[in-house]
DNA sequence: AGCACGCCGACT
DNA sequence: GTCGGCGTGCTC
């Protein structure tokens, strides 16, 4: 008998569920495996979590068939799906699905059949014509005939029958071979008219071993005519071979050599060193400036796994996963390296995974969800740039990778390396308590001194009549450049064009219907759009409140600073990278790849050149505006600006050029602001940590978010009443409960949202509590909408 | 999640 | 009297 956890992401079949194990397959059967059951009417996936001989129930139905030879879900996988569960509460099957590539998430089919031939005189006129040339349906046509009570009818009658399927989303990627069967001395005997024949036969003797099938149709030019005829006589065998999707396939990498370490690096990978060998749980904060070079740290460490034997993990934030990163990888490691990231397709994704999960690869470079990686023999985790915020996955199951990480190296017992020249508040707090480890880079490699930095406060400059997005300083030092050669790198938080559209007369501004937010002008379709919902409408002609025809574009996005340039700076070469530029695969490489050559002055854009770049030629960077992140509902809003700043900030400079940083902003004297142009991170932090205190968020104090959702006002508002009571019933008082209040955003996709958040220090029912409001409100959710979710570790407050 | 079962109002 | 609306409960 084996227990089954089912496909099906709902309260009530949130526990396992018992079945046979049909006799042909006894022994085969293994906890993690994926299984194909019957359930109710239909036939779902399920993942076997154990395999025991009672069960407590009677009418046990059986196993349809496995789904995989070898469990996809390894032991250790398993376990870490139970702390998953736990500690975000969310559905087991959630838990195990986030934990695979999604190549392995099945797909349902749903089909009528007609059950014999004969039947079909007896079928309803309306329904009969469908089974005229085939016995098998699809759902969707059955749906579109608009006859489903019909179809009903008959299938009661016994006349149809109702398939359901289960099947893989990916196929393995299979090729053909082609292989010789004649020997090179036997070639002499043969009788071979054809010359194009003699020509294949001649190769083979010449490259005895199998070639594919298209390589070799095309390296001698032959048809596959000519192919067909070799096969038919017996000359030559085709077979099919599986192999993987290689997505970096036509890439020369070169292969590197560790580097001479500076003394700084040396003494912070030595502690590193001894915890990979005493294969002790550790965890390390690598603290170093922007180009200190803490990646030959990695990959020393590394190096040291893997010449152990053992494996290694490497996140990346998503947006610093360029090939360039990748490459630092690859050329060190070659093909002993995975990559997981969400620019490869399905198959990709499935391919790399499995190049882990059958031990042909040591180490595993990727986003979020490579924390999962099924080694099986962790030598290492390294999570670099540790503070970024998409560690932290926003849908169930809420997750941080940084926690997942930490677990798994207690499981294996092996150092967790976080590395960050901008920790968050709460690793570095951790730090300075010594429960993490704090390992120090303060100085850039080659001795590069950091950028200078200057702050623009552009409300003087307004004062001074420059109503221009750009300031003096940065209109001078732009031109500068210009004429020296040297390239420029801009950046603005902000995609599309204006941020908001606003009526000038009455100061109406134009917001989406569906949710509570303005919409944002994109210049290129003249349309604007709504960032959550999706939702795209026409620029109006004329004010929809006061009829007034001045309508007005307000802040400022990429695209407009873009035309800008274009007006100031003619000569300049810009390059805009942002969302809408680098959403098509590969289009990110070939920008950034452009702008290396010396293909543009200038590179705008926003987030997604904070990171990572390393050309030597940039040596001023300029950031528009500082503070559009300032001002955001959220206690983490000061660290992120001081983050970014700092990032950007660090592109400058590198190397043999001196770099320069003009940041302009509305509030200089902001402390993140003020101190981001010092660069002074420990500063920064005591500040910072001083605000948490008074106002009582992380690291002094743990948080959960509970938030309502629901078309209705009335009902989103009486639900969240109802939770709040129960927890300021049920939680200690020295737990705060902030709330309710409407959310930041009152209103997503017409959903009103209502939230609530608990504050605390020890409240060690506090998962116990959720739970419970979870099971209460689970069953509402299928039934009237009503969605209750829980974030254990909000990021987003919004 | 799906699906069946079952109980009420609007029709042939 | 029957068809079809959707509220309720179950799936090993």
């Amino acid at each position: 008998m084996a227990k089954v956890i089912v496909d099906v992401p709902a309260k009530q079949t949130d526990r396992p569920f018992d079945y046979l194990i049909p006799a042909n397959l006894l022994g085969c059967i293994s906890p993690g495996m994926r299984v194909v059951v019957p359930f109710g009417p239909r036939k779902v996936q399920g993942f076997v979590v154990a395999v025991e001989t009672q069960s407590s129930f009677d009418h046990l139905r059986e196993i349809i068939e496995p789904m995989d030879i070898e469990p996809v879900l390894n032991e250790e996988l398993l376990y870490l799906s139970d702390w998953l569960t736990e500690h975000t509460l969310c559905y087991k099957i959630s838990a195990f699905q986030v934990m695979l590539p999604p190549a392995l998430k099945a797909k349902y089919e749903k089909k009528i059949k007609l059950k014999s031939r004969p039947f079909i005189h007896e079928l309803d006129e309306a329904i009969r014509p469908f089974f005229y040339e085939k016995d098998i349906l699809h759902w969707d046509e059955v749906l579109k005939s608009g006859q489903l009570s019909v179809f009903q009818k008959s299938t009661a009658a016994g006349k149809l029958e109702v398939l359901y399927e289960v099947k893989e989303r990916v196929k393995k990627k299979q090729v053909k071979m082609i292989t010789s069967l004649v020997k090179k001395e036997d070639l002499d005997r043969l009788e071979i008219k054809s010359g194009k024949q003699k020509q294949v036969l001649e190769y083979f003797a010449d490259n005895p071993e199998s070639i594919e099938r298209k390589y070799l149709l095309k390296t001698l030019n032959i048809s596959s005519s000519v192919l067909k005829s070799l096969i038919d006589k017996g000359w030559v065998e085709e077979t099919v071979k599986e192999v993987y999707r290689d997505p970096y396939e036509d890439r020369i990498i070169q292969k590197t050599e560790p580097l001479k370490l500076t003394n700084e690096q040396s003494a912070a990978i030595g502690p590193i060193l001894s915890s990979i060998e005493g294969e002790k749980h550790e965890v390390f904060l690598l603290y170093g400036v922007t180009g200190s070079g803490k990646t030959e740290v990695y990959l020393q460490s590394i190096q040291k796994v893997i010449a152990q034997g053992r494996e290694g993990i490497v996140l990346v934030p998503e947006i610093a996963l360029t090939p360039q990163m990748v490459n630092r990888f690859k050329s060190r490691f070659g093909d002993q390296v995975a990559v997981l990231h969400s620019g490869l397709s399905v198959g990709e994704k499935y391919d790399e995974w499995r190049k882990i999960q059958r031990k042909e690869v040591k180490v595993a470079v990727g986003a979020r969800s490579a924390i999962f990686a099924p080694f099986e023999n962790l030598g290492i985790i390294i999570i670099d740039e540790e503070h970024e915020t998409s560690y932290k996955q926003e849908d169930n199951p809420r997750y941080h990778a940084r926690d997942v990480a930490i677990e798994r190296g207690k499981r294996h017992q092996c150092p967790v390396v976080l590395g960050s020249a901008t920790p968050s508040l709460e690793t570095f707090a951790r730090a300075k308590k010594g429960v993490y480890k704090l390992l120090t880079l303060s100085r850039r490699m080659n001795d590069h001194n950091l950028p200078d930095v200057q702050i623009v406060d552009m409300r003087e400059e307004l004062r001074d009549g420059n109503r221009s997005m750009f300031s003096r300083i940065l209109h001078e030092k732009i031109e500068e450049r210009l004429v020296k050669k040297e390239q420029i790198v801009l950046f603005l938080n902000k995609r599309g064009h204006s941020s908001f559209v606003m009526c000038r007369d009455c100061g109406y501004v134009i917001q989406c219907p569906n949710c509570d937010i303005s919409l944002t002008y994109h210049r290129f379709n003249q349309q604007m759009k709504c960032h959550y919902c999706g939702y795209e409408a026409m620029v109006p002609n004329v004010c929809p409140e006061c009829g007034s025809d001045h309508i007005r574009y307000f802040g400022t996005g990429t695209q407009k600073v873009e035309e800008e340039l274009g007006k100031i700076f003619p000569e300049a070469r810009v390059i805009r990278m942002d969302v809408d530029t680098t959403s098509r695969k590969g289009a990110h490489e070939k920008l950034l790849t452009a702008f290396y050559e010396g293909k543009a002055d200038i590179l705008l854009g926003t987030q997604m050149i904070a990171k990572g770049l390393d050309f030597p030629n940039i040596t001023l960077v300029g950031v528009l505006s500082a503070d559009t992140m300032l001002h955001l509902p959220d206690f983490r809003s000061s660290e992120k600006t001081f983050q970014l700043l700092t990032q950007v900030s660090g592109r400058a400079g590198r190397h043999e050029l001196a770099g320069e940083v003009v940041i302009q902003t509305y509030s200089p004297e902001h402390y993140s602001i003020e101190l981001a142009g010092e660069q002074d991170f420990d500063k920064f932090y005591q500040r910072e940590m001083m605000m948490r205190k008074v106002h009582q968020y992380p690291p002094f104090y743990y948080i959960a978010l509970i938030t309502v959702h629901h078309e209705e006002l009335l009902k989103v508002v009486d639900t969240i009443e109802k939770i709040t009571r129960f927890l300021h019933s049920r939680l200690s008082r020295n737990t705060l409960i902030l709330g309710p209040v409407a959310s930041p955003i009152p209103r997503i996709n017409n959903k009103y949202r209502y939230q609530c958040l608990i504050k605390y220090k020890r409240e060690p029912g506090l998962t116990q509590i959720l739970k419970e409001i979870l099971d209460h409100y689970g069953k509402e959710a299928h039934t009237n909408g009503l969605q209750v979710s829980i974030d254990t570790n909000p990021f987003i407050l919004m």
